[in-house]
Parts: C-alpha cells; sequence; structure tokens
DNA sequence: GTCTATAATCTGATAGAC
DNA sequence: GTCTATCAGATTATAGAC
C-alpha cells in the first residue's frame, strides 16, 4: 500500500505547497517572472531542493495549468449539481457566466496561464490538456441546453463572455465595472439566439 | 536646420530597421523571449550597438508601443475619413469592428502589447502613453455617433469586440472562425442599444 | 530530502579603442 | 557609430556530501 503511507501523503503536501507558493510568486512577479530562486525562497528551501519534487520549471507551470483547470471543472460540476439552481435558459446562462466570470476575474495570472497560454515554449503535457478538453466539453453541454446548437452560436457565447473577463482583468483588475455587465450580456446573447443567430 | 541633415534621416531609418526587426524577432520569440543579442543579429549588429540608437531595452518596447498605437490610430482615421463609408449606425459600427478586429488579428504579439501588457515591469512613458488614450477617445466619438451614449454601453461594445479578437487570437490565430462572427455580434449588440441597455 | 558547489549559459548594460 | 572586452548578475539544472 505504498501510494498512501505517510511518506508518499508528505511527498505530496510539500509538492501542494510548492504549488501554492508558485501561485503567489508568479502574481507578483508576472508568469514568465517566475524564478526557481524566488520559489525556493518562500517556501524555506534552495532553487536545487525543488528538483526533488518537480523535475523542471516546465513541470511545475504543466502542475499549476493542470490545477486551475481541475478547480474550474470542479466548480462547473457543482453548478450543474446543483438542485436549487432554475434551469430556464436564462437563469443557467447566467450562472454559468457568473462561474466562469468569477473564475476568470479572481486571479488574472491563472486566467492568463489557462487561456492565453503566455509562456513562450510551454505546452501541457496530454494528461493537462484533457482537463482542459473536459471542461470545454461540459460547458458546452450546459449551453447545448440553454438552446446553443450550433458552433457559431458557442463561439459568440465564449466571445462575449471572455471578452468581459479580459476587459476587467486587462483594465481594472480587481474591480467589477465589466463583471456588472452579465446580466445584460445574457439578455443580449439570448436575444441573439432567438433571432436564430 | 540640424532636424532634417542627412545625419538625422539616417539614425532615423537606423532606428526603424531596428524596430521592424524587433517585432519580428518578438513574434517568433514571444514579447518577453525578445533580446538585445538576437534582435542584433538580426539587423547585423552586435547587441551593444543597439545601445546607440535606444538607451535601453525598454525604450524599444515602448517605441514598438507607440508604434503600434500610431497605426491604429491612422486606420481609424482614414475610416472616419472616408467619405464613401455609409454613415448609418449598423455600417458605421460594422466599420469600426471590421476596423479595430483586423487590426488585433493580423498580429497577435501587436495586440498583447498594447492591450495585455504582457512585460512586468513595463510602463509606457506618458507621450506614448497618451497616443493610446487618443485611440480611446476617437473610438468612443465614433461609437457616440452611432447612438452608445453611457459607458456602459461602450464597455459592452468593447468587451464584445475585443473577446471576439481575444479568442481569435488564442484559439485559432490567423484563422477568421470568430472574426466571420462580425456581422452577426454587431446585430446583436443594435438590438441591445435599441431595447435601452 | 536538503544542502553546497558548480556547471553552462544567458541577460542587459558599460568602457573605451578605433 | 560600431567594434572588442567585459562586468555583474541571473538563469535552469546536475553532482555529490551528509
Amino acid at each position: 500500500m505504498s501510494g498512501v503511507d505517510w511518506r508518499t501523503r508528505r511527498r505530496e503536501q510539500t509538492r501542494q505547497e510548492i504549488l501554492d507558493a508558485a501561485w503567489t510568486v508568479a502574481r507578483d512577479q508576472g508568469l514568465a517572472g517566475l524564478t526557481m530562486r524566488d520559489l525556493g525562497a518562500r517556501v524555506g528551501m534552495r532553487a536545487q531542493s525543488l528538483y526533488s519534487y518537480f523535475p523542471s520549471k516546465h513541470a511545475i507551470y504543466d502542475a499549476m495549468f493542470a490545477q486551475g483547470n481541475r478547480e474550474l471543472l470542479a466548480r462547473y460540476r457543482a453548478m450543474v449539481a446543483d438542485e436549487s439552481l432554475a434551469r430556464d435558459p436564462r437563469s443557467l446562462l447566467r450562472s454559468t457566466a457568473d462561474v466562469h466570470l468569477r473564475f476568470c476575474a479572481e486571479d488574472p495570472v491563472r486566467q492568463q496561464l489557462l487561456h492565453q497560454r503566455p509562456i513562450p515554449g510551454f505546452e501541457p503535457i496530454a494528461g493537462s490538456y484533457a482537463i482542459a478538453v473536459e471542461v470545454l466539453a461540459l460547458g458546452r453541454a450546459v449551453l447545448h441546453d440553454c438552446g446553443v446548437t450550433t458552433s457559431r452560436q458557442f463561439d459568440m457565447w465564449t466571445a462575449l463572455t471572455s471578452g468581459l473577463a479580459t476587459q476587467q482583468n486587462a483594465n481594472e483588475p480587481g474591480g467589477t465595472r465589466w463583471l456588472r455587465l452579465v446580466d445584460e450580456a445574457v439578455d443580449m446573447f439570448l436575444h441573439y439566439l432567438r433571432q436564430g443567430g
């Protein structure tokens, strides 16, 4: 039972600690400004010791990418599973946009890593990318229940929601100026749907 | 008349050559991946010689930022001055979105530098930033003629158009999957306007 | 598992010859 | 105005002692 012994657990715990610190450093210095030196200092280690937990810096980016996508997937799933949730298209679209925008806006650096790929030379490994694909698939399924049946309609939806998030993060990070537009954006999109867009 | 003598002209010519090369390198290596060494190699100079033309690497980023904004401003102005342009709101919105999206999509790296500020520690100097402000002001004025009178409406417009550009560049750079949605996006937005959004 | 030591390389930038 | 030489420091990563 080596998978659950205390050594393994302790190791996993430290890996998580390092990841948490990596997010903190990246929020401070920018994603590309993350260095093993700073990261080690933040968890009370020398940079070289980090290699006991991650084989490379890219592996850290990759773990962050996977973690972010797992978090978003969990939130979508919690939303779908919520039995108190109204299921009419308007309510469902609002909830979906709300989950997505809150996620994007609460951490611009994470949003950047997950949806803009700003690290030259970094590509997530297949296993991590698969989580991102799952997120997209679930989003598409939920939107389908709202009457979004064509690719064009779905693309319009992602443009609209990601546009609100992008503008918010780029021009007023931490604020709500664009986030507050979500309800009227949903209404606007609903009318577009009904016009057969 | 030192401002127009051949020395000055030649110098300005070389500066421009360096800037052109900087765009090329940045498109290849990413904005953060631009190095003085690579840049020098591309124009047939040692990295150190570049300092005869730009006092620092940041000054190069700054000149690129200013150049990009001047280009966008010129395109907006050309659009406004075009007498063959239809002036009804729908046509005007389409032309505006078209200018903007074409600009964003034809060079994702430029779009990144101008509208996403991905270089940690880089802030354009006041003179360069002023051009960006001018671009925004002109955009606002044009949109006003289309019936966009409130900040909320203008924010919705920028979210919608920048969302289309962002999605296009992030998911299918060089393609037209989201760009092709511009006409129905304009129609969607127009209906939102008329509803008093 | 963490350390010291260090490799090997890249970075932006300066000094001074020509 | 471009060069050589060089600084001073950063970077990721590996080897090996403990």
